[in-house]
Formats: structure tokens, sequence, C-alpha cells
DNA sequence: CGAGAGCTTGATGAATGTCAAGGCTAGTGG
DNA sequence: CCACTAGCCTTGACATTCATCAAGCTCTCG
């Protein structure tokens, strides 16, 4: 289920779109604003899109977290990326209406919506806004690279570290709290699925890095003790 | 070491954009003839682009095939895709004018090279080209999210069936010979560099596959007699 | 209070990596 | 034309990483 209701702020105002994949001049932030249709809530753990089905709309999140995903047969479940505040489900919509994953809330989430056609042409028509699509689509590439590197050439233990450390790094580019403890609600399994290995072996790596005093994660709440370890990794 | 030399053939008539990334009008073509500044030439198993070097150039590769990669601590290598006749080289430089990772070619390779800015006006000009390059950047995106599934969930078996399967079909789109023997020119260590094996391990899988029926990979030749079995990995 | 979800633990096994040796092929220089 | 060499592939024995299975534990929430 999802509800609609009123955000209390303006694009121009928005603490997100500082830091979303559009930094941009004060009159397109305006004319953002024109073209949002509205917003929606989602409940934590629901699927907010299934695979395949047609997608008019555009979401932008503005709070909560979320992941893209892929189910094989067998129950097999492979995660994609993970979405945070700010971050957009998603891009390949500007060129597409289908999309060749599934995405799922992690926490509750309020998401600002965007009709797609609308949000196509207004990006087409913006050098600058088009410009920055084209950045963050390569970035995301670059990222799906780097994490083709981790699943096929590094170990279970590198992997998860390296993840966190992503994720923490992301959070403070978005003015996220980072203090110890700090809000992260992934659990074991969506780091499991993420990564390639099982969520047995995710809780293994994890209580290695919690005795060699690394970091320590539990019931979504993440410490971090020497980022200089995860660094290196 | 690059040879220059005129190549024969003009981008309108050029039988690789026809199934390149933009499928476009005949008058674009023309444009992007004039756009052209040359073409290179370059050996078998050449780096052809060192990760994080200035590039003023684009390639087009015109014939030859090559793969982008990147070298990690400890000789670990990871191949992030593979290029054929046709494909760029490549389009994130469209914005950015230094690339993550490194390019080596497989085969000899012939190559048409645009300047760089040039090239990105000239798709910022033109809406459909610009379009076509989104759809190619998003189409990117989905094989490097198949390929991470890949990596993290399927087994040695059914990536190195996945791959071969791919390419040749990228190879039929493409119009390349692709009957029994068709040239596929992948070393063991190539396959087991892009899907996170060792090489002795994907010469264990393509063992397997001969002893099969199903294919048989030998000194560049690539014979395949069961091509059902692969789709159904 | 009870039930379920997610985490922990240990025993076992399968998939894949590592090491070491030998063989085929193409290309090279005598 | 014949060694010779280098690169790549093959083979087998063995080691390691990670998966699987099964059980018990601990929160949270109804």
């Amino acid at each position: 289920m999802t509800v609609m209701s009123a955000l209390p702020i303006s694009c121009a105002q928005c603490p997100r779109l500082k830091t979303a994949f559009y930094r941009s001049e004060h009159e397109t932030l305006v004319a953002m604003e024109q073209l949002r249709s509205g917003h929606r809530h989602f409940p934590a753990k629901r699927t907010i899109y299934r695979e395949g089905e047609i997608a008019s709309e555009m979401l932008m999140i503005f709070d909560g977290w979320a992941f893209r995903y892929k189910l094989l047969p067998g129950g097999r479940r492979q995660i994609l990326s993970f979405l945070l505040p700010g971050d957009p489900i998603c891009l390949p919509l500007l060129t597409v209406d289908r999309l060749p994953f599934s995405v799922q809330s992690l926490t509750s989430i309020t998401a600002c919506t965007f009709d797609r056609s609308c949000f196509a042409n207004f990006v087409a028509e913006h050098r600058q806004i088009a410009f920055q699509a084209d950045v963050s689509c390569v970035s995301a590439q670059t990222s799906a690279d780097e994490r083709l590197i981790d699943l096929g050439r590094r170990s279970a233990y590198e992997r998860v570290g390296r993840l966190i450390l992503e994720l923490v790094t992301r959070m403070e580019a978005k003015g996220l709290p980072t203090s110890n403890p700090m809000f992260f609600p992934l659990g074991q399994t969506h780091i499991a699925d993420a990564l390639g290995l099982t969520s047995i072996h995710a809780g293994r790596v994890l209580r290695r890095f919690r005795r060699e005093g690394v970091l320590s994660l539990h019931r979504g709440r993440l410490e971090l003790f020497d980022r200089a370890a995860l660094r290196r990794l």
C-alpha cells in the first residue's frame, strides 16, 4: 500500500537535490518542482517495483533505503545496488519504460514522483541536466564495474569490508549521520545477496570484523572503529 | 605502435555503423564522417589504453576484438567486457576525459578515431544520437548487471556457457560469420579473467562442454554444436 | 506469552583454487 | 628441414574457501 501526502518542501530547498545527480541552477530546480507529480510512501520490506512491469512514473527517494535486485530460478537472489536518499529509481527510465530488475524497500520510504515522459522531455531540453544524467549514468557503470571486480577477484572478507565502506562513504556524501553507532539497515541476508555469498558466510565474516575490532553490525546499527583497516582492502 | 592508413569506406556506407549504437539517418552519418579524424591500426595483444590516462580521442572499432579490464594488486585481473567490431571505446568519454579501466586488443585492430570534444558536442546537438547514446548506456548497464548475476549466483559451468552464447549472439547481430568453426579469439585465460575463475578451472569447464558435445573451443576456433543446451543455462 | 525472523554455531561436503609437471603447436633461427 | 623455444593448454594431487544442513539462540512484535 502506498500513501500520498503533501511534502512540506519545495524542490528548490530540498536537501536531497543538493547532493543528487543533478546539482543544478535555481531556475531548473523550480522547473522540476512543476514537473513533480506528487509523492508516495512505502512501508519497509515492500516490493516497490517488479521486473518487467510498465512504469509510468519515475521515483526519487526522499527518505529511506531500498535496493535493486533480480530473482533467479531456485530462489537465488542477486542484489544489484543499494539506493539511498536522493537516489533516483531509476535513470534508465529516461529511455525505456520497463526495467530489467525489481526494487524493494529496506526501510519505510518517502519518494517524490515524476511523470516518466514529462521528465524525459525535460531532461532532453535542458542540456545541463542531460549532461548530469550522462555523468550519473557513467558513474553507475563505474560502480557496477567495481562490484564486478569484487565478485570476480576478491575474497568474501574484502567484499564485505568494501561494501560497508562504500555505503558509509555515500552516506557521508549525502550528509546522512555517520557517527557511531549509525543507522544501517542491511541484514546479513542483504549483504550476502549483494556480494554473492550465503548469509551464513556473511555472518562469519562480520564476526571476524567484530573480533578484530574493525566494525560491529548488529540489528540495523553499525559501529565503525577502524576505517583505515577497511580502506586498506 | 599504431599505424595510420586510409580507410576506403565512408561512414555512410560503413557496415559497422549499421549495427552500431547509432542507427541513424543518412545526413547524420555524413556529418559523422566529417567528424572522423582518421583511423589507427593496433597489433594483437597490445594495450590500447591505460587506466587513468588522458584520452583526447574516441575510438570506434572497425575490425578486430578487444576487451576492457582492470589490474589488481597481486597480478589479479578482471575483464569487464569484450569489444567487437562496431563497438565504441568508449562512450563514457562523452562526459569524462579519463577512464577507470584499461583496454587491450585481442586480435589486430582497425579503429576509426574521433576528437573527443567534437564528438561530444556533436552528440549533444543531435537529439536522436544523444538518445541512442542513452539507450546504449542503459543497455551497457543491463549487461553489467547480468554479468554481476553470473559472478554472484551462477556456477562456473553456467557462466562459461552464458558468456560464449552472449558473444556468439553479438557476433550474429553484427553480421559476423558464425558457422562452424567460427573465429573466436578468446583464450582460457580471457574467459577465466572475465568470469572470476582460474584459467585451469575454465579449462576444466571447456573440456566438460566438449565431452558433452555442446561446443569445442580450440586455439581461436569455436564450434557450437548444441546451442539449445547453452540457452537452457 | 508465544511465534517468527534473523543471527550464531558447528559439522560436513562440494566447488573451485593452487601447485607442479608434461604435452602440443606455431613460430624462430640455424 | 630440423631442433629449439615460448606460449598455451592439459592433467592430477592436494588445499582452501565457501555452501549446506541442522540445531539452538535472541530479539521483536503481536
